[in-house]
DNA sequence: CGTCACAGTCATAAGACTGTGACGGTGCTTTATT
């Protein structure tokens, strides 16, 4: 059986319609698999050319491609860069709030008649039963969900309509799915997984190692030390550069304290008005700002090559978010520098973030009306005066212990649902489930702060990867403490990435070892730091 | 969970302490009103 070449192909497709000379490293095995209609998830850092892996073999397949993006600012600029080529074969458009009905009429029309590729999208959007309607009879060729970790990260509580985006593609014909990130630990790639129903995909991950970018962190004692380690780094004149904070006032203040202390700095974050928010940054874009303090709105869609260095101001969430936002940092591939100034005070902020249960009765309640045949949300609001954001959340939990399932025009209740007693309870019990997950994130993170040992093996073990030797480009590598911790490192009772067991928190897999700790991602419990030689003496661990 | 602003207390007075309560991130959408 011969197989189908595809590199010239792809080759060609990349030098006629979108000027690119070759492929880059990560780039090709994942088109393949489009091409060959299979699903895939791509992890690949920010820069290194994620959009082409769907833009390509768009060209090639028949039927438009529809890309699921969250924010209508970066789908915005996607389609500018895809515009300016002015080729009828790679032409998008795009159907959100932001146009006129008469707008978004006309780009179907555009992408029916084949004079558009692409058309971007919300999963909001797609939660409209008409509008997904309308989108099916375009007959897609592939579905390519960008920026893929938001299904993990928002989707459970923040932006509902993320969880029901493998069903909503679903009703779009099945085409094959391409979901793409710049990181993706473990538990969040399952999620991904599992919530867009992906069949068998190939999974490919790729450049975690940021060689350019020196990694250092700092404990900071109080904030008087903390100012000084942000001006030191100031002085030594690179930029630009961004400085994150955990809160908007923290934005406003530490931007105006900078200025007065002669380092011109502007603010951003998700409270400023969709103008000004714009304006900062097209100014940061344009070299016009040096110095931008701003919160995690300052994120995705920062398409800008020469970001000479990154500091977080507290302790981010998790390593995930951490990855994400060093990662801005260098992309140009000239050296960056990334620095964690932390408090122990700072993981307050995070606990608080992740406080904050469902109410059982409430959610009793809404089980029951489900029950009593109470199908669309705009009923159950009515019934149950649950808020818009609490009831989509509550939805997601009921509809994980399969008390409900949501349809594309109304929600259903399948057969054998637990009573609504019963699903109120496993649904507080799922929920807990999932913060436990996401408070040892945290702890992660202020492990990794903590660790003596190579950063970078330190993280890239967090996302499940391994590295032959230390990275040499941070901080513990530096002045020694990487390689010291190392040579007393020994053999660990259970391979890395081997399933175990454990009596109270169930199986996991063994993500790493440090010095005399190992490091089990527990599928309930999320990850725990255990001491070796307790697992061994205790006998605390199995193979599973 | 931690920070901050503010009020109240102490009592030579003024500033220093303590208690209390509010607040804290991420964005889509739609609709009524200027």
């Amino acid at each position: 059986m011969k197989l189908p070449v595809y590199g010239p192909r792809l080759r060609k497709v990349a030098r006629a319609h979108f000027g690119w000379p070759s492929l880059r490293p990560g780039q090709f095995k994942p088109m393949r698999a489009v091409l060959r209609r299979k699903d895939a998830l791509v992890v690949l850092p920010t820069g290194a050319g994620k959009s082409a892996i769907y833009q390509i073999p768009a060209v090639l397949l028949p039927g438009p491609t529809v890309v699921v993006s969250p924010l209508l600012a970066l789908q915005q600029d996607q389609i500018t860069a895809l515009n300016e080529r002015d080729d009828p074969k790679i032409r998008a458009v795009r159907v959100s709030s932001a146009e006129t009905p008469r707008e978004q009429q006309e780009a179907i029309e555009e992408l029916r008649t084949g004079r558009a590729e692409f058309l971007f999208i919300t999963p909001e959007q797609l939660a409209n039963p008409d509008r997904l309607a309308e989108v099916r009879s375009l007959k897609p060729g592939l579905v390519a969900v960008d920026e893929a970790h938001c299904i993990s990260a928002w989707g459970h509580d923040f932006r509902p309509d993320y969880l029901a985006l493998g069903d909503m593609i679903r009703e779009l014909g099945s085409p094959p799915v391409l979901a793409l990130t710049a990181t993706a630990s473990p538990p969040v790639r399952d999620d991904i997984i599992n919530r867009l129903r992906l069949r068998d995909p190939e999974i490919h991950v790729s450049g975690l190692d940021r060689r350019n970018l020196f990694i250092e962190v700092a404990y900071c004692p109080d904030e008087t030390y903390r100012w000084k380690r942000l001006t030191t780094l100031l002085d030594e004149g690179q930029r630009p550069g961004i400085v994150y904070v955990p809160t908007r006032r923290a934005a406003e203040e530490l931007a105006e304290r900078l200025t007065e202390a002669g380092y011109a700095a502007e603010y951003y974050h998700g409270g400023m008005k969709t103008g000004s928010r714009e304006q900062r940054h097209e100014e940061f874009t344009d070299d016009q700002v040096d110095i931008m303090v701003a919160t995690s709105a300052f994120g995705m869609g920062i398409d800008k090559p020469n970001i000479r260095w990154v500091v977080h101001m507290a302790l981010p969430d998790s390593p995930d978010s951490y990855f994400q936002e060093i990662g801005r940092a260098g992309r140009d591939g000239e050296p960056g520098r990334v620095l964690l100034l932390w408090r122990a005070e700072d993981e307050g902020i995070q606990r608080f973030f992740t406080g904050g249960g469902p109410d059982e009765q409430e959610l009793r309640g809404l089980a029951g009306a489900l029950h009593k045949g109470r199908t669309t949300k705009t009923e159950l609001q009515k019934i149950t005066g649950l808020g818009p954001r609490r009831l989509g959340q509550y939805l997601a939990l009921l509809e994980q212990v399969g008390a409900v399932r949501n349809g594309s025009r109304k929600l259903t209740v399948p057969a054998g649902a637990p009573m609504p007693a019963e699903a109120a309870r496993a649904a507080v019990e799922e929920h807990e489930r999932q913060q436990a997950v996401i408070r040892s994130r945290t702890d992660m993170m202020r492990a990794f702060a903590e660790s003596r040992q190579c950063r970078t093996e330190t993280l890239l073990a967090y996302f499940g990867e391994e590295i032959r030797r230390t990275c040499g480009h941070c901080d513990n590598c530096a002045d020694g403490s990487a390689e010291a911790v190392n040579a007393v490192e020994e053999e660990g009772p259970f391979p890395i990435h081997s399933q175990v067991r454990h009596g109270e928190w169930g199986t996991g897999m063994v993500m790493g070892y440090e010095e005399d700790k190992m490091t089990v991602l527990f599928d309930t419990v999320g990850y725990k730091t255990l001491s070796v030689p307790v697992v061994v003496g205790q006998q605390l661990l199995a193979a599973a």
